[in-house]
DNA sequence: CCTCCGTCTACTGTATACAGTATTCTTCTA
DNA sequence: TAGAAGAATACTGTATACAGTAGACGGAGG
């Protein structure tokens, strides 16, 4: 019975879910390379549908094509992460802005959630479990935005950008406790309705998390 | 000599081109359920770069995939066009405001160029050339900004834009006159390096144009 | 006439095979 | 010892083969 429910997932997608994980948990090296036949290898399927994986990856901008064939992991520089930022920082506010017209009683109540969440895990320096719950909390902000179009691409971004992430939860413990501030903050926009408060709450925000990431990177 | 740099490139690529040239080019219906061995025979390649093409034109938002397997070409509700222009009045208006700060004298020539290209196929109605100059004048901005997440970005949505927007020409040719001021001003406004002037005049260009794009799609 | 069931077909998902080209390694020469 | 040429190897790009499944079609039972 559940068996029926397993088989509906194609390999395919199982490559792709593996390879973005392992690029995005770091446990490939930022510019190393894949080797299609290795990956075959390690999880016992045919080049098929890793190819199709890659491609898929190659599009959301974590891995790089070698013009003689062949791909690297994504490696971004600096100025990468600038150009990043200079983006991200436009669509999660707007993100905010929209979320703050359009959401419903039961995202508020999520974002409630994940604040509590956040200041617990903080409250037990459980660095993953931070990761996880800061993601969380900007995703449902993002997908309250009722936009599909700046739901994808501000995911997209997200995970070009959680590559040396844990570096600012390692830098320095206060960063998250800041932000946990600017997630209240932005939650209590929202929660009145104010969509103008929202997006400049959010966009003081992701500019504090760019100088922690920055400062985060620079070694 | 020249058949060194020929075959640089890959089938895969070049039914990628093709696909996505015919997608947009409304060669293939929106709905339009795309058959691999179809397009197979007809480009006399194998399943296998077909599939790899696909799975980037996924990425692209320009192909459904159907749950059961197999993938139809995109066919935005209008609700679609409302989030897509929702979210590229920001990025191109963003965009402007870069190419302001950072574009260099062949950039502003460039745009100059196209403006005038532009004149010229109002003046002979070349419907196909004026799609082209007027797609052509926003991607040197695009490219102006130095930001290679913005204009890959962009570019994705300008994509999935292009699908009826022949019909903004055919609906009324005054469209393009104004149009054609629009880009006047914009250009003047990144001439004069003024960027927050030329967010303002793209905003409210990117804002004509969903005017006219929601009038002529209203059929 | 409808609908339920089976078969048949068309298509996708995956594996495998093969050719061609980078890349690496080796060996020879200056 | 450095550098170049050539062979061996490692990978990719593409084609082909095969299995499984969804949907179409058609016939039997109500």
């Amino acid at each position: 019975m559940s068996e029926l429910i397993v088989k509906r997932t194609t390999l395919k997608q199982q490559v792709y879910d593996y390879l973005k994980d392992s690029i995005l948990l770091g446990e490939f090296n930022p510019g190393e390379r894949l080797i299609e036949e290795k990956i075959a290898e390690t999880l016992n399927v045919s080049r098929s549908p890793i190819r199709e994986a890659v491609r898929m990856l190659e599009k959301d901008g974590l891995l790089n094509v070698h013009q003689t064939g062949g791909v690297t992991v994504v490696n971004p520089t600096i100025e990468d992460y600038r150009s990043l930022y200079e983006v991200r920082v436009e669509m999660e506010s707007l993100a905010a802005y929209f979320a703050a017209e359009r959401c419903d009683d039961s995202e508020i109540a999520l974002m409630e959630t994940s604040i509590q969440e956040m200041a617990h895990e903080i409250s037990i320096h459980n660095l993953k479990g931070l990761l996880r719950v800061n993601f969380n909390f900007h995703e449902i902000i993002v997908r309250a935005s009722r936009n599909p179009f700046l739901i994808s691409m501000t995911l997209q971004l997200r995970g070009i950008n959680s590559f040396y992430r844990r570096a600012i939860v390692e830098g320095d413990p206060r960063n998250m406790e800041n932000a946990l501030r600017d997630h209240e903050e932005i939650f209590f926009a929202i929660r009145k309705r104010d969509p103008d408060f929202a997006r400049e709450c959010m966009r003081k925000h992701i500019e504090h998390d760019y100088q922690a990431f920055m400062k985060a990177v620079q070694k």
